[in-house]
DNA sequence: AATGAATGAGGATTCATTCAT
DNA sequence: TATGAATGAATCCTCATTCAT
C-alpha cells in the first residue's frame, strides 16, 4: 500500500485520530468488541495497523477514546436539553429527555457494559486518569443541573443518580443481549420473564428510581 | 498421576462432580474468569483434565453450573428468611434480608456479572435451558413470596423486582471492581465519586427503588 | 449398564467378536475411519468401551480384522465364481466377475484404501503377521485359479496381478473420494477429468492391465 | 528469537515462502505428515509460528503448495523429456522416461499418497480450486504431448492416461511403505509376496498398462 | 468377563503489539 | 509519520487406552 497523507500539523493529526475512531464505531456496530480485530480497523480504515498504534497505544486505548467520545457527546445532548427547561421537571419529564438521550446511542450503551471488564484494561495510567476525569467534571456538572430540575435531589445527589443509572445501563444491558443459545431458549413462549427489551427496561427502572427519591425527600422532611 | 479413587454410584459422581465446582469456585476467589485454566482447576481438584470433561462439556459449564449451583444456595437463604417472617415486612427489613443474602457471596456476584459475557456461550442448548427454567422457576417462587410481604407489589411484580435486582447487580459489581491502573486512579482523594462499595451501593438502591414502587403503588391507588 | 450375559464358551466368544466387527462395519458405512470412535462402537454394540478390549488390543486391530474378515468374503465369492467356470476365460468375462465381486462391497474397498496408513501401526506383531499370512495364502490360492482361466498368466503371476489390483483400488479409491471443498471444486463442469467414479474407473483399468499382460504374453512367445 | 529480516518486496517474500516449502520439503524427507508440526517446520526455517501464517493459512495448505510446487517441476522434468524427443516413442522408451522422472522425487510420490487424504482437508476453497486448476492444465498439456508421441493414444486419452498413473502411484506407494510391525512381518522370508519396490512396481505396471493401450488400439482398428 | 471412570499427551491457530524500513 | 512483516504467548479439548471394581 502507499503510505497515506501524512499528518502533519496537530489539526490534521486530530483529523486522523478521529477517523480512526469513527472507523471503530462504525464496526463495532456489526461485531462485538472481543471479535472486532485491530486489523479490521486499520483495513476499513484505509490504514496500516501499525499506523493506528501512533494515535493510540492499545486496542483497548481505542475504544476507551472513543467511549470518551460518545459520553462526551451524550452528556452535550443531555445537558442541552435540561438547559432547555425553564422550570421544575417532573419525573415522566426527566425520564422522556433520558429516553431521547438513549436513542440512536446503542453503540454507547454496548460500550459502557464492556467498559469496566475490557476497556480499562492495558491503558497507561494517564489514559484512565483522563478518562476518569472528564467522566468526574461531566457527571457533576450534569448532576448539577439536574439537582435543579428536581426539587427533591439533594445537593450533590445529581453525580450519585448518574452513576445509578450508569449502573442500570450496564446491568440491562447485559441482560438484553443473550447470546448464541441463549437467544434461542429465551425465544421459548415461557421464558418471557428473561426477555428484557433494554430501553423500555431502563427507562421503567429508572422513573421508579427517580419515584424512590422524591418518596424518600419527602418522607425525611416530614 | 495415580488415578483418584473411582466415582461408581451416582452418589460418587454426584459427589465428585461437587468437588470440582468446590475447586472452580475457590480458585474463582483470587483468579478472574479469563486466567483460570482448566488445567489449574483439574490440577487442584486431583484430577486430570480429562476428568473434568466427564463431568462437563466445557469450561463454560463448569462455571455456568457452579453459578446454577451459588444461586440456588442463594435462593434457599432468601426463601428461608422470608418465609420466618410472620408478617408483612418494611422495606428496611426486607434490605437487610437482601443484605444478609448477598454477604459472603462476593463470588455468585462476581459470577452474575460475567454470566451473559461469558458463561452462556459455547453450552449446549440443554445446559443453556436448564439454567434458564431453573432460574425462572425459582425466581417465580421467591418473587411470589416477596408479593406476599410487600403490599405494594402488585401481583406478578415480584419476579419483575428481581430482574431489576440481578442488573444492578451486574452493574454495580462492574462499577466497584475497578481493575488495575483504574483502582489506582480511583485511589485518588477528588475520585471519592467512583469508589463505589458493592454491599452499600446496591443496598441503597434497592431501598430507593422499593420505596419508587411503594410510592407508586399508594400514587395509583389516589 | 447392567453388565450383558458373559460369554463364556468359545462359541459364545466368538460370536461377540463378531457382533462387534459386524457393528463396526455398520458404523464405517457412514463415518470416516478417523471420526468413528470406540466409544460410538462400543455404544452401538451395547457394550462397554471396555469390553472392546477384551477382544482386540487397539482399535486399528478392530478394523484390520475386519478388514480380514471382508477380505476373505470377497475371495470366497471371487474362488466361488472362479470355480464354476468351466474353461478359459476371456478378459471382458474377468473383468465381469471382478465387477460382480466388487458390487456391494464399497466398506471394504474403503477399507484397503486406509490399511497400509492406518490400520497396519498400533497392531501386535501377531497381529499383523496373523493377516499377512492368511492374505498371502489367499492371495496365492486366487492367483493360481486366476492362472488356470488366463493362458497368457504364466505360473506365479496370478498373485502379481491382485497385487496390482490392489495397488488399483487403493489408487482410484482415493481419488474417487474427495472431501470437503474438493467435492465443490470438482463439481464445476471444467473438472471433470477429476471426477473419477471408482467402479468404472477400476475396472476399465483392470481390463487394459489384462490386455497389457496378454499382449505382453504373445509378445514374449513371438 | 531476533525477528528475521524482513521482506519487503514482492520477490522477497516470494523467497520466503519458498524457504518454508523447502523447509517443510525438508523435514518431510525424516518424518512423516502427521508427526511433522508446524512448531518444527518455524523452528527449522528460523521463524516464529506466527509467520508461517503470514504465508499459509493451516498445515494443509503448506504440504498442498508443496504437492503443487512439487508437481510442476515433475512436470516440467516430464515435458522437457518429451519435447526432445523428435519422433514416436516405443513403450519401453516411455517407461524409461518415467522411470527419470520419479528417480530423486521420493517425496512427490509420498504426498501424492496423503493428498486426499490429508492435504485436501482444511483448505479454503480458492487454495484448492488453484491446486486443482493448475494440475488439470498440466495433466491436458502433458497428456496431449504424450498422445503426440504415442500412435496408439487417442486424442484425449493422454490426460486419461496420467490420472491412471496417479492411482498407481498412490496405490504402490501404500504398499511400499509398510509400516511398524508390518516391516518386521514383511522381512520374514515367505512373505516376498508383499515386498513391493516402489519404482520397479511402478513402471512395471505403467509397462504393462501402455502394452494393454496399444493392444487395445490395435485390436478396436481390426 | 464386563464395566465405565479416569487418564493425559498432544498441536494448531489467533492477534495484539513491535520495530525495521 | 507510515508501513506491514514478524513475533510468540497462551489454552482448550479429544479420545484411545487402562484398570479398579
Amino acid at each position: 500500500m502507499r503510505p497515506r497523507s501524512r499528518a502533519v500539523s496537530d489539526e490534521q493529526k486530530a483529523e486522523r485520530r478521529s477517523t480512526i475512531l469513527q472507523t471503530a464505531l462504525t464496526a463495532f456496530a456489526d461485531t462485538a468488541y472481543d471479535e472486532l480485530t485491530m486489523d479490521r480497523i486499520a483495513a476499513d480504515a484505509g490504514l496500516a495497523k501499525g499506523t493506528l498504534y501512533l494515535y493510540f497505544r492499545s486496542k483497548e486505548e481505542v475504544f476507551l477514546a472513543l467511549c470518551e467520545h460518545e459520553l462526551g457527546r451524550w452528556f452535550d445532548d443531555l445537558d442541552t436539553a435540561l438547559q432547555t427547561r425553564r422550570a421544575e421537571m417532573s419525573i415522566n419529564g426527566l425520564v422522556e429527555l433520558f429516553a431521547a438521550s438513549f436513542a440512536g446511542r446503542p453503540r454507547l450503551l454496548r460500550l459502557l457494559a464492556i467498559l469496566h471488564t475490557g476497556l480499562e484494561h492495558n491503558v497507561p495510567y494517564a489514559a484512565a486518569l483522563g478518562f476518569k476525569t472528564l467522566l468526574k467534571s461531566r457527571t457533576e456538572a450534569t448532576g448539577a443541573l439536574l439537582e435543579s430540575y428536581l426539587r427533591f435531589l439533594e445537593p450533590g445527589r445529581g453525580a450519585a443518580l448518574l452513576i445509578k443509572i450508569y449502573a442500570l445501563i450496564i446491568g440491562f444491558e447485559h441482560l438484553s443481549e443473550p447470546s448464541g443459545v441463549v437467544r434461542e431458549v429465551l425465544s421459548q413462549p415461557d421464558m418471557e420473564l428473561f426477555r428484557v427489551n433494554l430501553q423500555p427496561a431502563l427507562l421503567d427502572t429508572l422513573k421508579i428510581l427517580l419515584m424512590g427519591l422524591a418518596y424518600e425527600a419527602k418522607y425525611r422532611q416530614a
